[in-house]
RNA sequence: GGGACUGUGGGGUAGCUUGGUCCAUCCUUCGGGGUUCGGGACUCCGAGACGCCAGUUCAAAUCUGGCCAGUCCCA
């Protein structure tokens, strides 16, 4: 049986998609109504409904997030969604940072709370009270933990399924470190697990060290994860922060060392969203719709049995005896037993963005086999010696080809600026000189009409050279590279 | 926070200026029947809407006011 929701046609399936290249985000927005990923629909700014589909896929970008942190010896909580005004207030930069966009929690029932509470837009202030609890001793330390929770932001701009929302689909970990060393290497670590999770989505992305003034409120320091989407614009699709002692002082989480002093723990944080499942359709999209990696896929296997009432051979029971094959392997695989013609199909699997479909007509029933299309394009007929194999190799051959090309389109994306002329009107995202004042930061946004995101943090996807001088100041000594763009 | 605009079946729309010809147009979608099925099938039957509340009027999708929701621009 084929469940009701995957049958559902997208509306105005055929008319053409808005050109992704001059109209970016008018193609974003049907696109991910017509793959039916989401239900904007719901009535309430910023808050939209997880369909069976796009839940699917955001379950299993989940999977890879938790499979490449635990890799890390991270282990899941969950915390409260409530948190007390009380200990929401105990961090100055941080509530002046989040003041401004907290839901509050002021009545239960007919009455008011004596102590409001925070509907949390993140959760430091949630756990730390509870971490100074947890933490006594050396031996607690590392404490690496994280969750996935859904966070609340009162977010005044336009909202923007995936993008930017209300309602956060959020992951987060938090850890505390005996020293700032060690705080230095959970932030590395946390880069590499963050590659290993990149490289699953097939997207290319640069770690920026954010200036001082664009740090998330509270840390000592930021590395946002960045990424080119349309022309000149960036969508940052995580973060990793060193708060070193900033918050462990006011919430008073301190270890005892060997040698018998109370000292504070250095605290890191690593955050991700649901903002990267709209960078998966972002990057990887195309003028026919979505396309997944393997890794996220709801279904990275779509058969299409093709009957025809002269043929004698009835392709459907083929077809399914695969499905179950390809099923035992471990992939996710749907057969699309639906009334439509075949070309009908065809044209919505790849609007949705499955992976690899598999043709089983009367011929390839009768002989085993099938003709596989991949999402880009590749065609192939495969079996029937060796079928399930070939299946899997098709799909590692089509995750590097995906990869490969949103690398290409990614080193587009960025060029170099000499002057602050040049960034006027810029139509990519530009790598700047910058002697990493201040004011000099701020000439260069002003130029660009956007945001200095800063400088490049460890390897990156492009040769950078050498520096050319500041482009506020002129001057050529303590010059750095830094990324220039106008974020999403 | 300030300003502008928009709300018609599940989706997209016509009608609104100048109230009546509208138990509301077309496409898509949805339910049922039949013929089909290797790149968006055809046909027959059926279903489905004027954001909400007041007001003006013989008469309101259309005019007025309030509310709600959404979009865009500016801070």
């Amino acid at each position: 049986m084929i469940p009701l929701y995957e049958r559902r046609l997208p509306h105005r399936a055929m008319a053409d998609l808005p050109d992704k290249g001059t109209a970016f985000m008018e193609w974003y927005l049907e696109v991910l109504e017509r793959a039916a990923l989401t239900d904007k629909r719901y009535g309430v700014k910023g808050m939209n409904v997880w369909t069976p589909y796009g839940f699917r896929a955001r379950r299993n970008l989940d999977a890879v997030l938790v499979r490449e942190i635990e890799a890390t010896g991270s282990v899941p909580v969950e915390f409260p969604a409530l948190i007390p005004q009380t200990e929401f207030q105990k961090e100055k930069e941080h509530i002046k940072g989040f003041d401004a966009q907290v839901y509050w929690v002021t009545k239960g029932g007919a009455s008011d709370l004596d102590i409001p509470l925070v509907l949390r837009p993140t959760s430091e202030t949630a756990m730390y009270p509870v971490f100074a609890l947890w933490v006594r001793s050396h031996k607690d330390l590392p404490l690496n933990v994280y969750q996935i929770v859904n966070t609340f932001r009162y977010e005044t701009k336009t909202t923007r399924p995936f993008l930017r929302v209300r309602e956060i689909h959020f992951f987060e970990e938090h850890t505390c470190q005996s020293d700032e060393a060690a705080a230095t290497a959970r932030v590395a670590s946390n880069l590499q697990a963050f590659r290993a999770m990149a490289r699953a989505l097939d997207l290319p992305f640069v770690p920026v060290r954010r200036p001082d003034w664009d740090k998330f409120p509270g840390a000592f320091y930021s590395i946002a994860l960045d990424i080119p989407v349309g022309q000149s614009r960036t969508l940052q699709i995580g973060s990793i922060h060193n708060y070193r002692e900033n918050f462990s002082k006011p919430y008073g989480i301190l270890f005892e060392t060997p040698d018998g002093q109370q000292r504070l723990v250095h605290q890191t944080t690593f955050g991700l969203s649901e903002r990267l499942l709209g960078a998966v359709v972002a990057v990887h999209g195309d003028a026919k719709g979505v396309v997944f990696p393997t890794a996220v896929a709801p279904y990275q296997v779509v058969v299409v049995p093709i009957v025809s009432a002269q043929a004698t051979t009835d392709p459907r029971p083929a077809a399914r005896t695969l499905a179950s094959e390809l099923t035992r392997r471990g992939l996710r695989v749907f057969v699309d037993e639906g009334e439509e013609r075949p070309g009908a199909k065809y044209y919505r699997w790849e609007l949705r963005g499955a992976p690899l479909r598999l043709d089983i007509g009367a011929r390839e029933a009768a002989q085993g086999s099938a003709t596989a299309v991949d999402r880009l394009g590749t065609k192939r007929l495969l079996g029937p010696e060796g079928l399930p194999e070939a299946v899997v190799a098709m799909l590692g051959e089509f995750d590097t080809r995906l990869y490969e090309r949103a690398l290409a389109q990614f080193r587009a994306a960025f060029t170099k600026a000499t002057t602050l002329e040049e960034l006027k009107g810029s139509t990519t995202v530009r790598l700047v000189g910058w002697c990493t004042q201040e004011t000099c930061g701020h000439a260069i946004e002003t130029a660009i009409d956007g945001a200095l995101l800063g400088t490049p943090e460890g390897e990156v996807p492009f040769e950078l050279g050498p520096t050319g001088p500041c482009l506020g100041c002129g001057r050529t000594e303590g010059v750095v590279w830094a990324i220039a763009a106008q974020p999403l």
